[in-house]
Order: C-alpha cells, then structure tokens, then sequence
DNA sequence: AAGCAATGGTTCTCTGTCATACCTTAAGCC
DNA sequence: GGCTTAAGGTATGACAGAGAACCATTGCTT
C-alpha cells in the first residue's frame, strides 16, 4: 500500500561506519555497546510527516474508534489535533480514499466517512508484509504489561466516575454482534487503559493494540475463544470494581495470555 | 533555557471551533467524547524538530548513558541515529555548548565530550519550570507499570546470556559512589527494562526515567533512602534469577512505591 | 617532516510542510 | 428561491530541514 514519498532509497547510508565510541573517558566503563544507547537512540521523527500521520489515522481507523459508516473529525479539527497542516493530511486522506477504506463528500454534513472493510481482496498481500514486519514478541509482551498495569491501577485507584465508563464499556462487548466485537472489546481495553489515570500508558496502549488488531485481522475469530474472552473481561472488571488489585492484575495477566497464545500459535 | 525557535506564537488557534463530530453514523453510540480519541490524536511530530533533537539528547545526558567526561558518538553518526539532519543536530549541541553542559573538540579523537554537572546555579529556576511541567501522577504510575512489568518478564523468560548482564549492573550500583549512584541506578534498571525483550517497553522505560531523574534531581538524596533500595535491587535481581516472577514484580513494586512516596512528598 | 584519518565547522541548494486565503458544493433555514 | 453555513477542494508564498560537498583542526603513523 501508499508507495510515495521516501524518495528515492531509505535514507541513504552516507557516510561514517564508525563502529562505536561512546563513554570511554573518565567514568570510564565504556558501556557503549548497543545496548543501553539503542533504547534512546531512536530516530526522532521517524519518516516524514506523511508517514506519521497515516500511520496515526489508520490507528483511529484500526482501532475502530471511528466505526464503519462514522464520519472523521473535520480536515481542519483533525489536522489541528494530529498538529500538521490541512495540506499533508489531505495528501494522506487521498491515499485512503484511493485505498477504498474512506470516502468524503462535500457540502455542509459532509465529510470524511469510514467505508466497511472490504474484504481485503488485494489487501491481503499487503497486510501480510505489514505484519511480517512487526516485532510480534515485542507486542505481545508490551501489550501484557500495559494491560496488566492498568487493570491494577484501575483497581487501586479508579474514580467513582469511571466506574460507570467501565461498566458501560463492558456490557458492549457482552451485546455486540459477532463483526462488532473485536471493535467492542478494543474500547473496553482503551477505557481500562485511559481510566488508569495515566495518559502515557493509554497513548502507549492505543498504539500497541493497533499492531495487536492488525495482528488478529490475520487469524480467524474463534468463538469459542470468544466466550472464553468474555468470561475473562467480566471477571477483570469485577476485580477493579471489588478494588482488588492482585486478582485484577491475574486475571488480565490470563487474558492477555489467552491471545497471546492464540497468535504465537497461527503466527509464528 | 533554550528560547530559539517555533518562530513567534505557538500555533496560531486558526480558524475551527467545533464541538466534536464523530462517529455519529452507523455503528453508533456516538462515543465521540473526549474519550478514547484523545489517546490518538496526540500530535504527530510536537513541536519541531530542534526541539525534538534537544529532548532526545538531554535524554541521553540526563540517563547517563554517556557520563560525565564521556564522549557522545560523533556528529555524523548521532545525526544519523536520530534520523535527523546533521545542520540540526549540531544547532542543538551549540545550544548544549552555551548552556555549559557539553565541550566540543576539533580533530581527530575530537568530539563533543560531557562536562560535569555544573551545580545548576541559574538552571535552577530553569529545573523549577520544568518539573512544574511534569504530569507527576502520569510518571510515576507509568513508570511503576513498565518496572513491574519488566521485573516480570525478565523472571520469566530472561536468556542464560543477561544474567550476567543483570548481575554485572547490580554489583556497579552497590560500588558506586554517592555521585555516581543515580547514575549506575538508572543503568540497573535499563538493563532490566532491555532484558525484558520488548523493545517498546525498553524505550518507553528510556524516556520515563529520563523524566524520572529530572523530578529526582530536585530532591536531596537520602543516605538512609539509598540503602534500603539498595537492597530491594539485590531482591529484586534475586527474585529475577530464581525465575519467580510473582516475587521480582512484588519487590518492585515496592521498590517503585518508594521512590514515589519521596517525590510525592516533596513535590506534591 | 609528511601524510593520513577522524572529527568538528561552514555553506549551498532543493524539497517538504506550513499557513493562509479563496473557491466549490450541498444541506438547512428564512 | 435565495441566503447561510459547514464541509471538502485548490493555489501560493515563505521557511525549516535534509543532503551533500567542502574546509579546518588535530593526533597518530610512517
């Protein structure tokens, strides 16, 4: 999908191939390696600001925060909220329009709508590129312990508020429709997520669930496992709503497991 | 520190004002909200890239990934690291040079080298600003859950090759000196957040704890505090090598609950 | 002493993005 | 029917940043 842009070759390889050099004065130690460093040494705005932001509208899109037949924000409020001009995020909503997966009409009630999936014809090469591509240990395991941790800090300290947000969520899931769910259950997560009274974990989760849906899109629904998912999803809640943080935190841990499990499996 | 850029207001409001508009069709409920979206539509690329560049190695400074006296990699190569360009890079390393925190040598085995901290006699006001700035709660509960969650993982799946990694790192932070502590801390601990084989979760560690010794540096560092973590590192690292999870995340736990009590308490 | 190599320092050009203004379309309202 | 309004569609000028080439400095090697 979305050739464009990235000119020509990825980032040219220049010069330098110096091996390394790093700490090797006064504290001494030397603990170059690429240890340590990589962790911090991540490109700082990876790609353009197209690629960004495509990647930051298919994630709305992935984790069906916009439902099929929902209309996005406006070009202008989005650009706004996703900080780049009207001019780039148009460049990207072209691309999903040419992609089939939106549509916009004009006029007042106009818009950008989400169109149902279809199907992934000839999506499906791309999406299996896509996915050879994700760190599927790495997404798995983040996705454990961001869920594990915000189930736990849910049951510490939710507010009274959130209670009724976390139960609302949770009967979704239990009434959605079978092409509805995996939607439902995505924002049952986020809500845990974002009622965890901290922002970098549900911004960190929102992106990592969107890999772990894309991951799933691969692998058939299973409902057996299904009922088994709502099962777990009832007994996380009533754990945080019990404020017991350990059996919140097992019970999540199990969750996770379950997927887990199930990925691994097809996947690897 | 460091006005320069984002050329005169920060990004004029423009035209819009809308209310909310989504996912008002179809698929319904109309979850609009400033709910869920508001983990998605964090702004692609904040800020400019400058400012971006200057995080990241402010980063690399304040984790002490590059010590006192150390060298950083050289322009060439750092710039390509962090997938910017190398005028850029250099523009943020002069802002480095005039606050004092770094010296650049010409020549060969030249290079941009780390001055010791130089007591923070004006940047005091500086640090003030910026710690007011800090979502504290967000810190500190993110940071509890990427620690207990690595504590975890490493337990359970932690390759015969890091534990002499993780023994190493925890025998440096019983022999560091008082100024060298928080220093050989934070390398413990990146240790085990790389050891837990997520990479996501090596980098969101990175950059909380970044964070984290910017809040500590504002507090006095208790003698009394430092040997009692002293020996929750060697529990916990025990705990890990006896592969019983249950216990390294319940050490760490504590261990995290600790420090923020202390910030809590300080700063709070 | 001369040459080499690795590093910081400088300059130029070209392209992506931003900001802004304006045009077009379509639904509701008077 | 015509006006208003809220959306998408288009055009343009200014600038930040990438990329590349080149200069200057230093220490090691021969």
């Amino acid at each position: 999908m979305v050739t464009r842009r990235r000119t020509d070759g990825t980032r040219p390889a220049a010069a330098d191939s110096a091996p390394e050099a790093v700490g090797e004065a006064a504290g001494g130690e030397a603990e170059t390696g690429s240890g340590p460093l990589a962790s911090v040494l991540r490109p700082v705005r990876a790609g353009n600001g197209f690629e960004e932001t495509l990647e930051q509208v298919l994630q709305l899109l992935r984790l069906g925060l916009v439902p099929p037949g929902g209309r996005l924000p406006a070009e202008r409020e989005l650009s706004q909220h996703l900080g780049v001009s009207r001019v780039t995020l148009r460049e990207v909503l072209k691309v999903l329009q040419d992609q089939g997966m939106v549509e916009s009409r004009r006029g007042r009630y106009g818009g950008t709508f989400v169109l149902p999936r279809a199907g992934a014809a000839d999506g499906s090469d791309e999406l299996r590129r896509r996915v050879a591509a994700v760190d599927l240990e790495d997404t798995l395991r983040f996705r454990e312990v961001l869920e594990t941790g915000a189930a736990g800090l849910c049951a510490d300290g939710l507010p009274a508020e959130g209670e009724g947000r976390l139960r609302a969520a949770l009967e979704a899931t239990q009434g959605a429709r079978l092409e509805d769910y995996r939607r439902q259950d995505t924002l049952l997560h986020l809500t845990l997520a974002e009622l965890s009274g901290s922002t970098s974990l549900a911004a960190g989760y929102a992106s990592v669930r969107a890999t772990l849906n894309e991951l799933l899109d691969c692998i058939p629904l299973l409902v057996r496992n299904l009922e088994h998912s709502q099962q777990q999803h009832a007994a996380v809640v009533e754990a945080v709503l019990d404020r017991d943080a350990e059996a919140a935190r097992e019970m999540m841990r199990e969750h996770c497991g379950g997927t887990a499990a199930l990925l691994r499996g097809f996947l690897a």
